[in-house]
DNA sequence: TTTGTTGTTCGCAAAATTACGAATAAAATT
DNA sequence: AATTTTATTCGTAATTTTGCGAACAACAAA
C-alpha cells in the first residue's frame, strides 16, 4: 500500500464540498448570494433551525472561506466571500468537467 | 422563526457535496475518473487507508450516486456513474455560477 | 445608567464520521 | 475439496458534527 498524502487540491476540493455538505448551508449560501443586505437575523429567518446552530453553520463557511461576516453593531453582515466563490467555481467545474473514460468495455 | 424545510434541490446538493467532502473521496473520484479499469485494489493502492476503510468510502460514494459498482468474481470494478456526474456537474456549475450580489453598500 | 437588541460562545447530548484489524463471504484456482 | 484471492462486513474506538437552551458580550437606545 502506497502511503501517498492527498494533495493540496484535493484538500482544498475537500474543504469546499465538505461546507458545502448540509442543506442548511446550502440555504445559507443560496441566500446570501440572492440579497444585497444579509444580517444573521435575516439568515436565521430563513432556516428551521436554531440561532446557536446557524451561528456554528456560519463560522463553518466563514472558516472554509466561503463567506465572510463584518460586525455592524449591534448587527452582523454576511456576505459571500467572492473571490473564494469564483474559486471554487472554477475547482468544481474542473473537477466534475473533467473527461471521463469513454471506452466501451468500461462500466456500461 | 419560519419553519421552513430544505428543498428537494438543497438537499441534494448537500448530498453530492457531502460525499465530495473529504479527500480520500475526492482522490477516489479523481482516480475513477481517470482510469478506464478500476478495480478496488487500483483504488485501495493510491490510498493511504486500510482496505476496510476504502470499502467505506466507496460505499459513501456508490450511495450518493456519485460511482457505481459491478462484481467481476473475484474482484469488483467501479466506475463513475456518468449519469449522475453529469447531474452534479450541472447542479454545482449552476450553483456556483448564479449571479452574486454586485451592489457597492455589500460586503466591500 | 439601565434596558433592549443582536449574535456568539458555553456546556451538554445524541448521532454520524473516520479509521482499523479481524472475521467473513464469494468465487476462482489448484 | 482445500486453498487463494479479493473485497465487504463486523466490532470497536476516537473524533467530529449537529443541535439546543442558557449564559454572555457588545453595543444602541431610552
Amino acid at each position: 500500500m502506497v502511503r501517498k498524502n492527498y494533495s493540496e487540491e484535493q484538500e482544498k476540493m475537500a474543504r469546499f464540498a465538505k461546507a458545502m455538505g448540509h442543506p442548511a448551508r446550502i440555504a445559507i449560501l443560496q441566500f446570501l448570494a440572492s440579497q444585497e443586505c444579509c444580517f444573521f437575523g435575516d439568515i436565521h429567518e430563513e432556516l428551521p433551525i436554531a440561532k446557536a446552530t446557524v451561528s456554528q453553520h456560519l463560522k463553518e463557511l466563514k472558516e472554509a472561506g466561503l463567506i465572510q461576516g463584518e460586525i455592524e453593531a449591534p448587527k452582523v453582515r454576511y456576505c459571500i466571500n467572492k473571490e473564494n466563490w469564483k474559486l471554487a467555481q472554477k475547482m468544481f467545474a474542473d473537477f466534475l468537467g473533467q473527461p471521463i473514460c469513454k471506452k466501451e468495455s468500461c462500466c456500461e
